[in-house]
DNA sequence: CGGGTTTGACCCGCGC
DNA sequence: GCGCGGGTCAAACCCG
């Protein structure tokens, strides 16, 4: 088993598929596949060689290619692990998707951008993550106090058409599985802890985090997979309308680079643009790894394409030296 | 005392 | 309609 996985569904294609960059078969988790972005020819922002990191971050790619390039199209945004969502994939496949994806430029402006899709009839903005979690805060409220309180039938009546007309929209999600003997993965943001579950054919349970930021309504759910309960699966739901605590404190180009640049893309995603082939890659653990370890990797080490493997977080990113 | 965690209860969507 | 399972709430608790 490798130790560095991505997968993605494509949500509303009546199915589980399979992230890309792995093939057709879900199964081929083992088989770690370094994201030959080349191939995606509808993608534009690799160049015929790999480009360094930050070229990356300072080059036209940003959010929208980023996203595409994983696969995240605007009308199917979510990414999630087979482990995690076979057992119940008959579900999800029905799940109404989002028709539009907020997407943050390299510099961080936010723009909205709406798919040519039938379904995209209604826009949102990242505030609107935060909005979100309070109109569902208002909504449990309804109906906890409010259409209870009201009483008449009439009320009850409209109170119930009012909950169907609001279908849920599911936020932009992705998840990635990494090796790690720590269940929450630092990644810059701070969380809260918000609820646990113990899951069905699962002998660990899963937990659920939310964006302590006011008003960011980002969610992730830590998992350990139930076939290799070394691998920690972490899924993020939603972006983050603010910078990374850590950003903020100030310290590392990679913070910089990974939240300055692209606030809402969590850093691991970067590790999956590594060079699969340059002869020196260093590996940089993040700033807010509490061992602080920096590593030193060639092509052909064994640890190549770990991220977070041997320490206690997975904030690990390759960096490709300039030629 | 403020902020985070725990945990039982509750809500909701889905399949049967 | 019912039961199941995932997701969330919120009171109680913990900790620095």
């Amino acid at each position: 088993m490798s130790d560095n996985h991505f997968y993605h569904d494509y949500m509303g294609t009546g199915g589980i598929n399979t992230f890309p960059f792995f093939g057709e078969n879900p199964s081929n988790c083992d088989q770690p596949i370094i994201p030959n972005i080349q191939n995606q020819n509808q993608h534009q922002f690799v160049p015929s060689s790999y480009m360094s990191l930050t070229e990356c971050l300072h080059s036209s790619m940003d959010y929208n290619t980023l996203s595409s390039a994983f696969g995240m199209s605007c009308s199917s945004s979510e990414v999630v692990c087979p482990h995690v969502d076979h057992q119940d994939s008959s579900r999800k496949s029905s799940v109404p998707v989002a028709a539009e994806t907020v997407l943050d430029s390299p510099l961080g402006e936010t723009s909205v951008e709406i798919p040519p899709t039938p379904n995209s009839s209604t826009s949102s903005t990242s505030n609107e993550a935060g909005g979100q979690e309070d109109s569902s805060k208002i909504k449990k409220h309804m109906q906890k106090k409010g259409c209870q309180e009201e009483g008449d039938d009439k009320s009850k009546k409209e109170c119930k058409a009012k909950k169907k007309g609001e279908k849920k929209q599911k936020e932009q999600r992705f998840a990635f599985m990494t090796k790690s003997e720590i269940d929450n993965l630092e990644d810059g943001y701070r969380w809260r802890k918000y609820g646990q579950k113990t899951v069905k054919n699962s002998n660990f349970p899963r937990n659920y985090y939310r964006c302590t930021t006011q008003k960011c309504g980002v969610k992730k759910r830590v998992e350990r997979s139930y076939e290799d309960p070394s691998i920690v699966i972490t899924t993020y739901e939603g972006q983050h309308n603010h910078h990374c605590p850590a950003t903020l404190r100030g310290n590392s180009s990679f913070l910089y680079s990974s939240s300055h640049f692209m606030p809402n893309f969590p850093p691991q995603l970067f590790a999956q643009m590594l060079p699969p082939n340059n002869q020196q890659n260093l590996l940089i653990s993040s700033p807010y790894n509490s061992r602080n370890n920096y590593h030193q990797h060639q092509a052909g080490n064994p640890e190549y394409s770990v991220f977070g493997g041997g320490t206690d977080d997975a904030s690990w990113i390759h960096k490709q030296e300039p030629p």
